[in-house]
RNA sequence: GCGUUCGUAGUUCAGCUGGAUAGAGCGUCAGACUUCGAAUCUGAAUGUCGGGGGUUCGAAUCCCUCCGAACGCACCA
């Protein structure tokens, strides 16, 4: 635990204490402690941390909030608290203002823990998996998907630093219906690339890149499969085309700064028998009927709006029957939580596979799922609809080639998953140099070059005396201290909420204060000791800047 | 029609389990480089938190209702 979270539980520990006290020698009663805060206060003239335990005792004690506190406060043990001073505001808070001495205990703490700084441990090595962008492997990785493999990587990058093991995992879309589909696009293609005249099927995937494959392979082996039966040909040119496509996904992931850990077949579950067995265990269960010649899981038993089918009248399992699969396998592979990052588009599928799990046994709490907002794509102040099949739509590779991996993954990670976000290209063009995330990474270069010249002064790299760093008192010194003491709390709440946006917000913040700091007060000063004390503060800031942009998969330049 | 998510400054968006006077960026206006990087900083202006009702000591946050938007409601995935 953290210098600043273990000060924050110990003054939580002592209000409880003083409550009890309180109630022990009959100055109010209550019957059991309601749930109460300690917080930072907004306004920084309310002190350094707030509670709000008058306010919510109240009630049972039967006294007014102000009365409480004033209780209370006579009763709380400050011992190894650093609060200085306690004081009744407002409508019954208290507020307690901190020895700004225990600041300085910060920078010792982020210099020694370096890369590890911000970690905590909510997880308790528990496993969990996230899966995120599983694109369908028909085409190129499009916005939605960029938005999701921003945010996928950097959940999974931030689960890590709150202590859990964390596996990143792409579901690869290899069976059914879209890939027949996919087979008879590039048939036509083929065909057409080599003069013949083929019609390109209904619900055909329209894509350029779709036609570059198809010329590619032509180089390769020309037109031998023209003569081939279609059966055979439809097989090879899939079997070619998908493995292509699936290199390039990989390969353009990977430049996005993500790297998976799993990459799983749909294929495979067919191949195992898993999604028979599935189905049959369901059966067993009583949860499959039949009728009009298809087999239905009743899955409104669990809160769904409408049955589902799992088998086809045709006898093919549908799309849901391999998911569930698929779900039923990653917890048999041992994860305590699965999350899944899902496109808002496919919300209504959320209560069916949760339902599906609790069929199976599992506990469906255990499969979270975060549903992502659209990225809608904006042109000439106009929306513009994006699917693959008609083959319009903005891919990540030249999102990352027009604004950068660092804007691209940063703009993402600014919002809340739940916004709707426009995406204007050439407004994200025009501004690319306004992005936030260069205000971030240009704190880190410019905490790198004072670091650089400290270096070529010969300074030493000898770390500040806790004396030293008590001289670091200026108001922009301590506002920049309480925010880096801030992190291990900000990564417990942004991992509890699944929501790394956070940490783009707090490094903002992080880069703010120092941009401010850096303005007012020198840190090359002529005083020795003081300036072994700032050097000690611009190392410590360069080090969490560092490890948040991170966990957000952007690059931290020495230099720009 | 039913369901999910959303509606906060001119604009793009933050705002954990309800807390005190709702915040940033961009834009606008006024300032700061012979000194560690001006991709920076300082200051100013800007709001019926979509409307209405309710719960509460206290609501942008929870509940109801209305309005508006996006997305779902296939033997597609």
């Amino acid at each position: 635990m953290s210098l600043y979270e273990n000060i924050k539980e110990k003054i939580m520990d002592n209000l409880v204490q003083a409550a009890n006290t309180a109630k022990g020698a009959g100055e109010f009663s209550f019957e059991e402690l309601p749930a109460f805060v300690l917080e930072e206060p907004r306004e920084r003239q309310h002190g350094d941390l707030a509670t709000n335990l008058a306010m919510v005792l109240a009630k049972q004690a039967k006294r007014s909030p102000r009365d409480i506190a004033a209780i209370l406060i006579k009763h709380i043990d400050t011992t190894g608290t650093w609060i200085e001073a306690s004081e009744i505001a407002g409508a019954g808070f208290i507020n307690f203002r901190l020895s700004p001495l225990w600041l300085t205990g910060v920078i010792e703490e982020v210099l020694k823990a370096g890369e590890n700084y911000g970690q905590v441990d909510i997880g308790k090595g528990q496993k969990i998996q996230v899966e995120f962008v599983s694109a369908n492997p028909t085409g190129l990785l499009h916005m939605g998907n960029a938005r999701g493999a921003a945010l996928g990587d950097s959940l999974a990058s931030l689960l890590t630093m709150a202590g859990y093991e964390v596996s990143r995992e792409f579901y690869i879309n290899d069976a059914g219906n879209q890939i027949h589909n996919f087979a008879l696009s590039l048939e036509a293609r083929y065909l057409q690339q080599l003069g013949q005249d083929a019609a390109f099927p209904e619900g055909g995937y329209h894509g350029e890149d779709l036609i570059e494959t198809v010329k590619g392979l032509i180089t390769k082996i020309g037109d031998k499969y023209v003569s081939v039966e279609p059966g055979l040909r439809r097989e090879f040119l899939v079997r070619y085309a998908l493995d292509e496509k699936m290199r390039n996904i990989r390969e353009t992931l990977q430049d996005f700064g993500v790297n998976y850990d799993v990459w799983f077949n749909e294929q495979s579950l067919h191949d195992s028998g898993a999604v028979r067995s599935t189905m049959e265990e369901l059966e067993k269960k009583g949860y499959i009927y039949e009728k009009e010649g298809a087999h239905w899981l009743k899955s409104t038993l669990f809160g769904d709006e409408k049955d589902e089918v799992v088998i086809r009248s045709n006898g093919a399992p549908t799309y849901f029957a391999a998911d569930i699969a698929y779900h039923r396998n990653k917890f048999e592979r041992g994860f305590n939580r699965v999350i899944n990052i899902w496109g808002a588009d496919h919300h209504g599928h959320v209560a069916r596979m949760k339902g599906a799990m609790s069929a199976l046994g599992y506990d469906p709490d255990n499969l979270q799922v975060i549903l992502m907002q659209l990225v809608r794509l904006i042109q000439n102040g106009e929306v513009v609809k994006m699917s693959k099949r008609s083959g319009q739509y903005i891919t990540l590779r030249e999102l990352m080639d027009e604004v950068g991996k660092d804007a691209a993954r940063f703009f993402f990670n600014l919002r809340d998953p739940d916004s709707t976000v426009d995406f204007d290209m050439d407004l994200a063009r025009a501004q690319s140099s306004d992005n936030p995330v260069y205000y971030v990474q240009y704190a880190h270069a410019r905490l790198c070059s004072i670091l650089r010249q400290a270096e070529e002064m010969g300074d030493t790299t000898a770390p500040a005396s806790e004396l030293e760093l008590q001289r670091l008192e200026s108001s922009e010194e301590r506002d920049l201290l309480k925010k880096m003491a801030d992190l291990p709390s900000e990564i417990t709440i942004a991992a509890r909420l699944m929501e790394p946006h956070r940490l783009a917000r707090y490094v903002l913040d992080l880069a703010g204060l120092f941009h401010t700091f850096y303005n007012s007060q020198r840190v090359l000063v002529e005083d020795e000791g003081l300036r072994r004390a700032r050097l000690s503060l611009v190392r410590a800031v360069r080090q969490i800047v560092s490890n948040v942009l991170g966990i957000l998969g952007v690059s931290a330049p020495e230099r720009m």
